[in-house]
DNA sequence: CAGCTTCTTGCACCGAATGCAAGGAACGTA
DNA sequence: TACGTTCCTTGCATTCGGTGCAAGAAGCTG
């Protein structure tokens, strides 16, 4: 009698319903009162849940903001190898990130939560910390694109690229979240790279 | 009766000394049993001192670690403002980083803090959130040498390119650690660099 | 219904870090 | 030398993030 043949349990739907409430109540109190100023009890209280419970749902306050990054990375590590053979380096992993584009959420605006990480360092720490986790995941497939064998020795060069690329991201975002969201990113990454390049 | 003029008062004496003690104990205490491993209580009571009295001497635990950060962030700024002018922005930050080199302590050689850093998630944290500092530290003087006007916009091609100078210092390291010592992070340092502006 | 798994919760605990107040040592000065 | 000021050390209490454990409730399956 399944209309739905994979249907999901109730146990999964009440879990994901209290994961979705947990992250909307707490990016809500971020934003209201600024991330560190926001306690992991203030935030179990809201979502009317108890703090050890939290802890289930998300192994610390910083996950709450960060989201699933072993998911994210797989799905950045895709978009890359899915890129045509013939782009360069370069050129795959700027379409890699233009993909990229973060959706708002119903509780904060990505410029909301681009303040956020300017506002904590330890969200900035972990965001950098993900940075490095996608030097791994992407090496492989730029290393092809910038012709190196894929030797034993540890080649610095497609990581090198790689964490350039990131840097210029990240200073494009920096630079587009002072400008209160009304300059274009993608714009300031180019010059970025450009200016890096040159 | 000053045999020496600008003698240190017994006090700032003392200080030193204990400072120098906390560091040397601290790093032992690393290097033998890991970075994480080892509480502030282990410290203190291995220095001869209080838990309270480490946190007089250091804001935190990293902090034994990552040394002043402000006099090294001077030094850095010091060094790149005092390369020739005529020098690009890339060979400037090159042989500033060149002179960089952190001489060994007795308590840990450059290798085995390497290798603190790469265990220790929250090092590396404090490590990429320096090179941030430096990016905003270097920026005014790399505009310059990138013939960007002063100007009130953020630019953020000075950043990107500290910012990407930085990454290749740091894969550059990470390979250098990660043959023990014996490649050369000055030539793996200009691979990468070359790599990114081929 | 019975039995298994999973979720929630409270509790105790750890480790880093901070504010406060009291006692003591060093310092500069009369 | 004596005295008041300043700085250092220490203990204590507290906050906050995070973890292990065990008991009970609730969903799930045969």
């Amino acid at each position: 009698m399944d209309s739905q043949p994979n249907a999901p349990t109730l146990r999964e739907r009440t879990r994901r319903a209290v994961h979705a409430e947990i992250t909307s109540t707490a990016l809500r109190l971020f934003v209201e009162q600024g991330y560190e100023a926001t306690t992991v009890d203030q935030i179990a209280a809201a979502a009317g849940i108890s703090r050890r419970s939290f802890f289930h749902y998300f192994g610390s306050k910083e996950d709450v903001v960060m989201g699933d990054l072993e998911a994210l990375g797989a799905r950045v590590r895709e978009t890359l190898e899915a890129r045509p053979a013939t782009e360069t380096a370069w050129e795959a992993l700027r379409e890699t990130f233009i993909g990229l584009q973060e959706q708002a959420t119903d509780a904060a605006t990505p410029l909301q939560i681009a303040d956020m990480y300017a506002e904590a360092p330890s969200l900035r720490a972990r965001h950098l910390e993900k940075h490095l986790r996608w030097q791994e995941l992407l090496a492989p497939n730029i290393e092809r694109r910038l012709g190196i064998e894929p030797g034993a020795t540890a080649d610095p060069r497609a990581r090198a690229v790689i964490a350039a690329a990131l840097a210029c991201l990240d200073v494009a975002v920096e630079a587009w979240r002072q400008s209160g969201g009304t300059s274009d990113p993608v714009d300031l990454f180019d010059k970025a790279v450009a200016a890096l390049r040159a």
